[in-house]
DNA sequence: GAAGAGATACGAATTTGATCGTATTTCCTC
DNA sequence: GAGGAAATACGATCAAATTCGTATCTCTTC
């Protein structure tokens, strides 16, 4: 049977990249390399090869149609984020939820990051 | 300048054996890889290698005063747990502790994880 | 239809992590 | 102090991720 691509984990170099695309829509490699480009030093053919690289491994949709091809991501921000999520629940918490979320809570330091979790708290105790 | 340590974010492997020395507390090469020999097929001078570049990196610190050098955690658990959380959050939430709290939450499946996180949510409500 | 801009394809080099075989060292025991 | 068990040290291999140079292809425009 084949691999599932929702547990998938993306690579650090991939992760930079699907945050460009969730965050811009369909794009092309120049378009995803300009806005990578300002924060990096990374070379077009190598935002490029990283794309093809992530298409066989289906992270990544594209449209071949025109001549410059337009990537998307294969999957959502949010399924992505649940995957790494639990990919580290697993790895360092044991497996529990209960226990990041703990750390998680315990780490933060932001004034406005604490109110927004008491919000987020709040409206789960409904 | 020099790097500190606690910046550090050990690698798959390297996790693995953290657990284990976080779980026994010091331990001898041999009392590692009996540990993670029962769930993976790892060769002893795997294990030895790994913690002596462990060792190099500073993640954990050694006794060698006997024959067999004693390894232990540089680090605490809850420190090493912290910054592979700030790592996440920094990569895949944008930065906000409560975006990865509220999707650490809703993927919470089991009714025993969400008692606990309910049970941790109130006491911090005091 | 030739030229050139701009795109993809391809392959190689580098780095890092992981694994393990073999060599060497150390200590106990007779 | 010789032999052997058990430890560390060392170095090689392999795979995956990252990077990028160069080759090739494809439009557009004159």
């Amino acid at each position: 049977m084949a691999q599932e691509n929702s547990t998938v984990k993306p690579t650090q170099a991939e992760l930079t990249l699907l945050n460009v695309l969730w965050k811009m829509g369909p794009a092309t490699v120049r378009q995803v390399h300009d806005v990578v480009s300002i924060t990096q030093k990374t070379g077009y053919t190598t935002v490029l090869k990283i794309l093809q690289i992530m298409h066989e491994k289906s992270l990544v949709i594209r449209d071949e149609s025109n001549r410059a091809h337009v990537y998307a991501p294969a999957n959502s921000q949010t399924q992505t984020q649940s995957s790494l999520i639990k990919d580290l629940i697993s790895k360092a918490f044991g497996g529990s939820t209960s226990k990041l979320v703990m750390r998680a809570i315990d780490d933060s330091t932001s004034e406005q990051e604490i109110n927004d979790i008491r919000q987020l708290l709040n409206s789960l105790e409904k």
